[in-house]
DNA sequence: TGCCAGGCGGGGT
DNA sequence: ACCCCGCATGGC
């Protein structure tokens, strides 16, 4: 059942000395199957997968493949590169955080911490998952739709997991997905595996924005929110923020706005940035549910707490 | 129990 | 343009 692959290469990865933290990168809504603390593990297309570890200032990727065919290495470490996010400029959104009345007091304890870019159709199957559900139900759909379809392999001797991919999910697993409990999400689950496998360049981080909003918009059961989810985290692209009802009310409250002001007060405030600032509210406030979230903005508690299920420790509890 | 939740689409006005 | 409802499932 399961297989091991070999190792290929092992390389460095250059980082900015400063404002690139790995740990919070790695930490940020993951999987143990994904990250145990310490190595963060990449599953790649083409049957590659990767390790990646800090070691005092330098990060350390070992590859490896199942198949024994060559890879281009120059070609996977730019996609490491861009995985984990280490050529991203963050410089100005940190500055507009440092004063933001949301994310100001988390300024310093997130400060370093990127996306970690996924695939398209991960990403869009991430946003199905949050819709109408709480961060940990959502969370628990995906956990649990990965367990029953993902590839099960293991490398040095810790166990991990390749997410399923488009061509592999179709019409009779739909009783796998409810299995997984999507409830009426399973359906557009399938509708997306149908686009991405028919329109496979979607599904590549090359592709416009623009062109995979468009893409996605067309399918039924995605809308707006989820699109813009997707572009954050697939595309890095955090032009048109992610608004859903529990960050609207946060906005409102906040920033002291007209419910019908919030996504234009939003990106006045955070310029292109507002997609990543979106992301980065959740984290702070630990995902919770909207009437304990708008409780920790009045009190002022708003720093991650890093001792119960949140976005930065999902990975000890899944 | 019966509501409601990090959406969405369909059907009404 | 709006408003309103149902929808799978889980939590309370």
């Amino acid at each position: 059942m399961s297989t091991r692959p070999l190792i290929i290469e092992e390389v460095q990865i250059k980082k900015p000395r400063k404002n690139y933290d790995f740990t919070l990168t790695a930490s940020a809504y993951n999987f143990s199957w994904w990250f145990n603390g310490k190595r963060l593990i990449l599953p790649m297309e083409d049957d590659v997968i990767v390790t990646v570890i800090e070691d005092r200032e330098e990060l350390i990727a070992k590859i490896y493949s199942f198949k024994r065919k060559e890879v281009n290495i120059d070609d996977i470490v730019d996609k490491i590169r861009y995985i984990i996010g280490v050529d991203e400029d963050l410089k100005e959104f940190y500055n507009i955080m440092s004063r933001d009345p949301i994310l100001g007091p988390s300024a310093s304890v997130l400060r370093g911490l990127h996306v970690r870019a996924t695939t398209p159709w991960l990403a869009t199957v991430i946003g199905v998952c949050q819709q109408n559900a709480s961060f940990k139900q959502g969370w628990r759909m995906l956990y649990n739709m990965l367990s029953l379809l993902g590839k099960r392999v293991r490398i040095e001797n810790i166990k991990t997991i390749i997410p399923p991919k488009p061509s592999d999910i179709n019409e009779d697993k739909l009783n796998i997905l409810k299995e997984a409990r999507l409830g009426y999400r399973a359906r557009t689950v399938i509708e997306l595996a149908k686009l991405f496998s028919k329109e496979e360049y979607l599904n590549d981080w090359s592709i416009k924005p623009s062109v995979l909003e468009e893409k996605l918009l067309n399918v039924k059961g995605i809308g707006n929110y989820t699109t813009r989810l997707a572009l954050v985290l697939s595309l890095r692209y955090y032009e048109k923020p992610p608004i859903d009802r529990w960050l609207k009310r946060l906005i409102i409250e906040a920033y002291n706005v007209d419910e019908n002001n919030v996504e234009e007060e939003y990106i006045k405030r955070w310029g292109k940035w507002g997609g990543l600032a979106a992301l980065f509210t959740t984290i702070a406030l630990d995902a919770e549910p909207l009437q304990k979230a708008l409780e920790r903005l009045k009190k002022g508690l708003l720093k991650p707490s890093l001792d119960k299920l949140s976005p930065l420790t999902l990975w000890r509890h899944f």
